[in-house]
DNA sequence: CCAACATACGGAACACGGTTCCGCATGGCA
DNA sequence: TGCCATGCGGAACCGTGTTCCGTATGTTGG
């Protein structure tokens, strides 16, 4: 699992029905408001969307990043996974690097706000920062070392930092059809290159 | 001059004496405050600090996006002009390029918050989004294209976008030592790079 | 089945920051 | 000096996040 356990999670002392039950309405009229309005869709709408009151969305919910957490987990969770699994399958470790950050550009384009959340430093995104940072910058680390081994990049860079500067990149990417973040993420790709 | 005329410009009917010395207060009010408290300081915060009522600073910057755009002038406006000087005075175009995009992120790193109310979709920045594209993009192209002629980078690179790039990794630049905006750029410009 | 208790709910109320608006003050001019 | 356009202050309003408590309801022991 995945450590916040705010989920149907079988552990702790069993919560009451109804409340499972709202959880799981407040999940889906969450995924459904980020879908329409972003992730920033106001607190009420989402509540409104539940039919529940704002009192039950806080207390299962105190942040807006544990919702979009919980929201998001299994999607985060595959781009995880893919990472070992690219790696194993592509041609070389550089081409497995590129296609695990195709993947994460997806998803986060594809999420009107998250790129923009993910990077803010106000202190309700913190376990936001902090999930994706746990579960991601390991694997790209991994990805990153292979590559560097492979001699195809260079040898010096960060996880976090490349991780950050992808994120950076995928901000305000949908609502802009000027700009393409998948083109600048591949300057940076090429840009780490060994020549 | 730069078209927004919210400045002492001579043209127009001549404001009365108090509204223009106001506006100077406010000018330099804002720019502690920037400083001390990032472009995102509590309108509030402004007035007070310049020893004005809140309708006061609303007459005279309508917008905030007016009030930075007021501040910053002349720093953009001499990044603008330190283009073509580069271009003249850089061993290669692409050289030029580089010092010249260094230029504009040093700005943007050392101006709290600016680099993200740059990238906002919040139709309150429009005005400062425009301003930096007007004066900028112009600028960019010129260095874009000379090193493009010159066959040292790809040719297909619009200038927008890679300012608007550039302008998305300096975002949370400062505030976080582990992510060095500068040298996620580097990464850029070395994309740029034909080999 | 019922009582009693813990748990959860709803939404009023508060905090905060942006924005508007209007009665009042004042600089400029005849 | 008196008049008027211009400018000023800040109360008031709005939207949104967040807290809190009286009430309702699921759960469990008798």
């Amino acid at each position: 699992m995945v450590g916040t356990d705010s989920g149907s999670g079988s552990s702790a002392k069993r919560k009451r029905a109804d409340a499972r039950r709202n959880e799981e309405t407040l999940l889906d009229a969450a995924a459904a408001a980020f879908v329409t309005s972003g992730v920033d869709v106001p607190v009420r709408d989402i509540a409104a969307r539940a039919g529940v009151g704002i009192g039950t969305i806080y207390r299962h919910f105190p942040t807006r990043a544990d919702l979009i957490v919980a929201v998001y987990q299994h999607q985060v969770e595959a781009c995880a996974e893919a990472g070992p699994t690219l790696l194993a399958n592509s041609s070389t470790p550089h081409a497995a690097l590129v296609r695990w950050i195709d993947l994460f550009v997806d998803f986060l384009v594809t999420k009107h706000g998250l790129a923009e959340a993910l990077q803010s430093d106000d202190a309700a995104f913190e376990t936001l920062h902090a999930y994706f940072i746990d579960r991601l910058v390991p694997v790209c680390a991994r990805l990153l070392d292979a590559a560097a081994t492979a001699g195809e990049i260079r040898p010096d860079m960060d996880a976090y930092e490349l991780l950050r500067g992808v994120g950076n990149l995928c901000i305000g990417a949908d609502h802009n059809p000027r700009y393409d973040a998948r083109r600048m993420v591949g300057l940076l790709t090429e840009g780490l290159r060994l020549r």
